[in-house]
DNA sequence: ATCATTTGACCCAA
DNA sequence: TTGGGTCAAATGAT
């Protein structure tokens, strides 16, 4: 019998982490409002988190000695739990385990709601049912020939609620997509504790920085190694991608140690996109543009990047030369905050070393 | 040309 | 026999 495996932990936990993590965001939205679209969308993300999670944890307990429904949660009337768990149907086909969910499509945010569910289907059929007001759609994986991975879903409008989707969910992924997406969330997971882990440093640095003001060159090998080791010089993890895989122009670790790092700055809270969203949106945009960040900077709210970048700035050599490493495009701030930018950046579209003051000298 | 979707036909368990 | 699930040819999209 299939047990808890940890890397469904590690999703579950992500899952959960993530949901609060938006729901805290959702509160900073709030207080002052902000638009009415963005807190929609910011639910729609929270409830889907913890959808995911729930029916995680949902799929586990059924397929574990005791099938306890969990809250919202439908397991599958077919096959029955007792089904499941006995094997003497030896001549029958296997049946598959099967789990529900409910989601809710979100309409006008030109989300597609209940089919993006970060897998690639393809379907197969589409049925009407007996006393069902919608037809219900069935779905294969699209690796199922490739990669013989067997999961299948079915997707149908509830009768009650139009807006709300009932998924059904059969079989396990098995193929390359669901091994990558494993393997993001344990790097999303890894990166939150990182990210702890990184806060503190950095509080030991505001400390530092009192003693060293900001703009001055490194004048100690200890504060020169905290911004060769701590900074840029982070061991480069391995990442394999599978044939058929594209890596995007910025390796995983580069953009993990690129929100770590901005975390370190101390600036996570003032990002309005989650970090999970920049990796994802990393992916997405390799076929569009060969410019590292291309179109990262229209996903930042100006008015967040106005804190970012004061922020940063202001952090002094340290973040000066890690914005140099990662070339943030500072278009975006310009158009806004043109009038409070700093006379050195005034002049440029992509902010480079020979931009900042302390190390136009060194490159 | 290739891949995805549509849709009527077919299969099979109940 | 019937309803649900799948197949596969036709059609559409890129």
């Amino acid at each position: 019998m299939e047990k808890l495996g940890s890397w469904d932990r590690e999703i579950v936990i992500s899952e959960l982490a993530q949901g609060r993590d938006l729901a805290n965001e959702l509160k900073n939205q709030l207080q002052p409002p902000k638009s009415r679209e963005a807190c929609g969308l910011l639910l729609e993300k929270i409830l889907s988190s913890y959808d995911n999670a729930l029916s995680l944890l949902n799929c586990m307990a059924f397929l574990g000695e005791e099938p306890s429904p969990i809250n919202g949660l439908l397991p599958s009337a077919s096959p029955t739990s007792s089904e499941a768990s006995l094997d003497h149907v030896s001549k029958k086909r296997k049946t598959l385990a099967k789990w529900s969910k409910q989601v809710r499509v979100c309409t006008g945010t030109g989300l597609e709601g209940p089919l993006d569910d970060g897998y690639s289907w393809r379907k197969y059929g589409q049925k009407d049912i007996l006393g069902a007001k919608f037809p219900r759609a069935y779905y294969r994986c699209t690796h199922q020939k490739t990669q013989r991975c067997s999961a299948t879903k079915q997707v149908q409008r509830t009768d009650v609620d139009p807006s709300i989707f009932e998924v059904t969910y059969s079989g396990r992924h098995s193929c390359i997509q669901e091994r990558l997406k494993q393997k993001k969330e344990i790097q999303r997971h890894e990166a939150q504790q990182k990210m702890i882990t990184l806060k503190n440093e950095t509080q030991e640095l505001d400390t530092k920085e009192e003693i060293f003001p900001p703009f001055s060159f490194p004048s100690t090998p200890i504060e020169s190694d905290v911004v060769g080791n701590e900074f840029f010089s982070e061991p480069v993890k391995e990442i394999n991608f599978s044939a058929g895989y594209s890596p995007p122009f910025l390796s995983p670790t580069t953009s993990e140690s690129y929100f770590s790092r901005m975390n370190d700055i101390g600036i996570d809270h003032n990002l309005q996109t989650s970090e999970s969203d920049f990796i994802e949106i990393i992916s997405n945009s390799t076929s569009v543009t060969n410019s590292p960040f291309g179109d990262l900077d229209f996903s930042i709210d100006p008015s967040n990047l106005n804190t970012c970048f004061s922020h940063i700035y202001h952090k002094g050599n340290k973040a000066a030369d890690y914005l140099a490493n990662v070339g943030v495009s500072i278009t975006r701030y310009k158009e806004f905050h043109a009038s409070e930018l700093p006379a050195e950046l005034k002049s440029i579209n992509r902010l480079e070393a020979q931009d900042i003051p302390y190390l136009r000298g060194q490159v």
